[in-house]
DNA sequence: CTGAAAGCGCTTACAG
DNA sequence: CTGAAAGCGCTTACAG
């Protein structure tokens, strides 16, 4: 596949080890004069060095593999910015898979294409892995790490915020502003991590620290979609007893927007929506939604942060009430 | 790295070059009972092939890069699953470079990660190169394409789609909603790719055609973007001449949608818009926007069954218009 | 400072 | 049907 080391030998009349040493930087085991020589021929052939090789020879590789959900998650990017940055920093490689939209079969095939290769280690982006796939990937000798979503098994690594946390400030924070009949609206209850199931603990403990006794009917789990929103404002719409809602992602808060003007309801003034998430789709929508935005620049940061340096306690990054449109106060 | 076939082979009690052919599927080469006791072993050794090391003898590769932009490309996903989807049939690997968001830096780490490992081939998905860029990308001896830009250049091959037939089915389509002071917004027409350009000679020729002459004002370039659209409405509002406008972007849509609603316009009353793009944007946002919709999955599929094939043609995919709310005719 | 040689994990003619 | 051997592009002790 073009060019190799052995071309260069030969057109500079030097041996392969020669030219390996001087492509390759090993400092003081050669001469100026050689380096630029051998660098000259490098750049005139239009050498690239295949790192595959190397890999091979060294036992050990720069790449970071990011296994990525292909769903709605608009927050994605600024996750992957965030790594890309730190792997730069510590002159790292990064490649992509997608694992497609929580199937089985196509989460085997990304994780396969980044394990038959040698990487230096996997970080899944909020990829709620199958049982089977997990035990995949446990059973490759390859660090990984997930980001944006958290377990209660204590053999899984992970940096993402506190979901209890977030469930308990969103909650609080519409109580200060006057709502007591809350709902938490697409969330996840089912799902091996315990994301969703935190921001629920969160939510029922602010509830309770304020003499709130939390209805069942408040909440309506959902997958994270724009769909899930749409069905559960829907069924709040039947109820007509909540005055406000926490949504599990942008998503879920742009569904339940659009699903109220539909019926005609005001936000924020028949309604409060505070989204979690807080990536520009907050922005972009009329009302613009009020969130609880996490800092997912930084997840990824972090993320690779600890993945290239071998350490292997979990982190939190982050959260804060970014107030825009949605929230009304309510006069009691 | 983990188990090799050198393993198995101690295992066994086979030579490696059996193992290798079982493992690999040599049809033909080995007993079916030897192929049971060796597959038999790699189960129980949890073996994993090293596809570096694969490629590296057979000097082919099965995988294709991906290199997309960070920026809000929010079409890329379609585009990604077309591309899996033909891979998958024919059983190649997909990894996916982020190319940043047009920096000429960030663009050379995405293609040198590429090109520094044996692949079969290169989608590029609208990322605009650098001068230096192209060069580096034309040096190395693979196959590459790009996907949904298009190029004057003839030694540059595209899947995309045709850019001059949306220009005009857009101006068209306003035409015979009874608008004759009709906008165009948020193209880029300094790009390398003509797309800008493209959709702006489309967008005159309909205009022309229908007694129209087109004014330099009614013009609003742009670099797709959110900000742009917001800007271009800005522009136009001075202006109070148009009654209907294209947008560059679904993107671009979507900001002149929320800055003509701050300058108290009704979307359609007021004015019209008719997005270019189509994805899921359009109808998250109130009210929806019309488009021009572009088939971004089977971009993806044309475009790797082009790079599997070893074709060099370029294609065009299917444009359509979707009517949703945000055009309203225009009675004369 | 430089070269010859061994070896990373795999495949594949060649011989049997 | 199976094995010994060479080789893909690189690196690195070892010797000089």
């Amino acid at each position: 596949m073009g060019i190799t080391i052995k071309d260069i030998a030969r057109e500079t009349g030097f041996s392969v080890a020669t030219v390996s040493r001087v492509l390759s930087n090993k400092e003081g085991f050669f001469s100026q004069k050689t380096a630029t020589i051998i660098n000259a021929a490098a750049a005139k052939l239009g050498y690239k060095k295949n790192m595959a090789a190397t890999e091979l020879v060294t036992q050990k590789s720069n790449v970071i593999a990011i296994i990525v959900n292909s769903t709605k998650t608009n927050f994605s990017e600024a996750i992957i910015d965030g790594i890309q940055k730190k792997a730069t920093e510590a002159n790292k490689r990064v490649i992509i898979l997608y694992a497609g939209d929580h199937h089985a079969q196509s989460q085997q095939r990304a994780l396969t294409t980044a394990l038959e290769r040698p990487i230096m280690g996997i970080l899944l982006l909020s990829v709620d892995l199958f049982a089977e796939n997990l035990k995949l990937l446990k059973s490759a000798r390859v660090p990984f790490r997930f980001i944006s979503i958290s377990f209660k098994d204590p053999t899984l690594n992970y940096v993402a915020s506190d979901d209890y946390q977030i469930g308990y400030e969103a909650t609080k924070y519409l109580i200060e502003m006057g709502h007591r009949c809350i709902g938490l609206a697409g969330i996840d209850l089912e799902s091996g991590a315990h994301t969703g199931k935190q921001r629920l603990a969160g939510y029922q403990r602010a509830l309770l620290e304020n003499g709130i006794i939390p209805q069942k009917s408040w909440i309506q789990p959902g997958n994270y979609s724009y769909t899930a929103g749409e069905q559960a404002m829907l069924n709040y719409h039947q109820q007509k007893k909540v005055t406000a809602i926490i949504t599990g992602s942008d998503l879920v808060g742009v569904g339940l927007l659009n699903q109220a003007a539909k019926l005609n309801l005001n936000v924020p003034n028949d309604l409060s929506i505070i989204a979690i998430d807080g990536t520009y789709l907050c922005k972009i929508v009329q009302p613009q939604l009020t969130s609880v935005t996490q800092d997912f620049y930084q997840m990824g940061y972090l993320g690779a942060a600890y993945l290239i340096n071998g350490q292997y306690q979990n982190a939190f990054t982050d959260i804060e009430i970014t107030e825009r449109q949605s929230v009304k106060k309510r006069s009691l």
